[in-house]
RNA sequence: GUGGACGUAGCUCAGCUGGUAGAGCACCCGGUUGUGGUCCGGGAUGUCGCGGGUUCGAGCCCCGUCGUUCACCCCA
């Protein structure tokens, strides 16, 4: 009886050939320009502790309230597929001391990430995601260099049609102070029943409402921007200026709302003009407050997070990525055993050499393989059959250009 | 979790008001002896997502289910 097939559970993001390329170019660039600017990788667990997130994304967030990957293991602890990267990274630098060293830390980091959605375009149950964290230092300059590190990552694969958005949530005295007027004005309104549970918990999530009646609704909401204190503002307004300095554009959103609870101070986010709704692309923040919350010591910290699906849905939608498959230096074709012998030691011996070969294995006939190596867009073909060894030497054949040349086997790695 | 659309060969899709399946691309073989791309000839391929129902008969109709997709909530 023939197996049943099994498919990939439902709304995983995979990535074969030949776009799987395109994904690796962008999950790469994207986070290269961070490796420059002095941040070390940071590899971490994909599962942790419940806890972790709870405590620090905050139990009220959507993401820990309904999306998350929950289970026990054998020891009846529970564990939680990593929704985001941030806790994590506080937990490790934590649990290791980075933090009693010199600061600040600064790491960056690569992987997927898990959220129990409902899958949409731009939207998967697994995801990938590079950010970075520097952690340890109050400084608007860093805030300004973290945001043009993302800026960075996004020109490196070529992105244009993308606009990044910036806002201050400021400190807590600020947020308390807009709170209460805010809580006052929401109260003047009719909401249904999960809006005005949501608004319960944290009534800034009205501010990110796309239904037309809410958006009129809250358009003369209270601005926690007009709330910001003296050394909030400050630290926004220093922001802005390094932000100008580098010459990065930006607006600013003062509705602009994270979904992730332990976000303090400057916070933004990178849109992108050609995505359907699932437009933001990276985003970050200041999150003043996590560490200690995470039983560390208080230490202030900004990062990002950008998505490489998204990313890549982007560039391939600005025209800007190609598919172009991986191509070999030489691609040998063996007619015979004996020929198949010397070609599997030729292409060991170039390839130490730091040249790319293929073979042609099987039985095929030559035109056959012929057409194989011309498929795999090889750069150059070697047809090796009795001939050519008793010779030692074979007819290098350039495959876009047609012409062949006689090169002694002993040379190919010069001639190539 | 809520709503809409869709599920036919590896891929993109066609299939009229129900009569037991087709195209293009891709793939394989060949067009005289060991050199690809074009051209020509030939070939393989589907439990028409799955399960029920209506009917003499269903890919086409009905119900359910699973999946995909887009949007809402939310977010990378």
């Amino acid at each position: 009886m023939p197996g049943q097939k099994i498919s990939a559970p439902k709304g995983v993001s995979e990535y074969v050939p030949s776009r799987s390329r395109a994904f690796e170019f962008v999950r790469e660039n994207l986070i290269a320009p961070a490796k420059r600017a002095g941040y070390q990788l940071i590899e971490l667990p994909v599962f942790e502790d419940t806890e972790l997130f709870t405590r620090g994304v905050g139990e009220s967030t959507d993401v820990v309230s309904k999306e998350m990957y929950t289970f026990e293991d054998r020891g009846g602890r529970s564990i939680t597929l990593r929704p985001e990267g941030t806790a994590g990274v506080m937990r490790a630098v934590i649990e290791h001391g980075l933090d009693r060293g010199q600061l600040p830390v600064k790491v960056w980091y690569s992987g997927q990430f898990f959220r129990a959605e409902r899958p949409q375009a731009g939207r998967y149950r697994q995801f990938y995601q590079v950010g970075i964290e520097a952690i340890g230092l109050d400084d608007p300059a860093i805030d300004a260099e973290v945001i043009a590190i993302a800026d960075a990552g996004f020109k490196a694969i070529g992105l244009s049609k993308y606009r990044l958005e910036i806002t201050s949530l400021g400190d807590a005295e600020s947020r308390a102070a807009h709170r209460v007027d805010l809580v006052e004005f929401i109260s003047t309104l009719r909401l249904d029943e999960a809006t005005a549970a949501r608004a319960l918990v944290n009534p800034l999530r009205l501010f990110d409402d796309k239904r037309e009646e809410m958006r009129k609704a809250m358009a003369d909401a209270p601005l926690l921007i007009n709330y910001l204190n003296e050394a909030s503002r400050l630290q926004f307004e220093q922001v802005q200026k390094y932000l100008n300095a580098l010459g990065i554009s930006y607006v600013l959103n003062p509705r602009m709302v994270r979904g992730l609870d332990y976000y303090t101070g400057t916070t933004f986010e990178f849109v992108h003009e050609l995505l359907g709704a699932q437009s933001g692309i990276g985003g970050g923040g200041r999150y003043d407050g996590l560490m200690e919350q995470l039983g560390g010591q208080s230490l202030s910290g900004i990062g990002f997070g950008l998505g490489v699906d998204r990313a890549l849905l982007a560039a391939e939608a600005e025209g800007v990525i190609g598919n172009d498959a991986f191509v070999s230096d030489l691609f040998i074709i063996p007619l015979g055993e004996s020929a198949r012998v010397k070609a599997l030691t030729i292409a060991a011996d170039l390839r130490t050499h730091g040249k790319s070969v293929e073979i042609a294995f099987g039985d095929r006939a030559l035109k056959g393989a012929m057409k194989g190596a011309d498929k795999s867009g090889a750069k150059c073909v070697v047809v090796l059959g009795e001939s050519e060894i008793s010779s030692g030497t074979v007819e290098l054949k350039e495959m876009k250009s047609g012409h062949t040349s006689s090169v002694k086997i002993d040379s190919l790695l010069e001639a190539l």
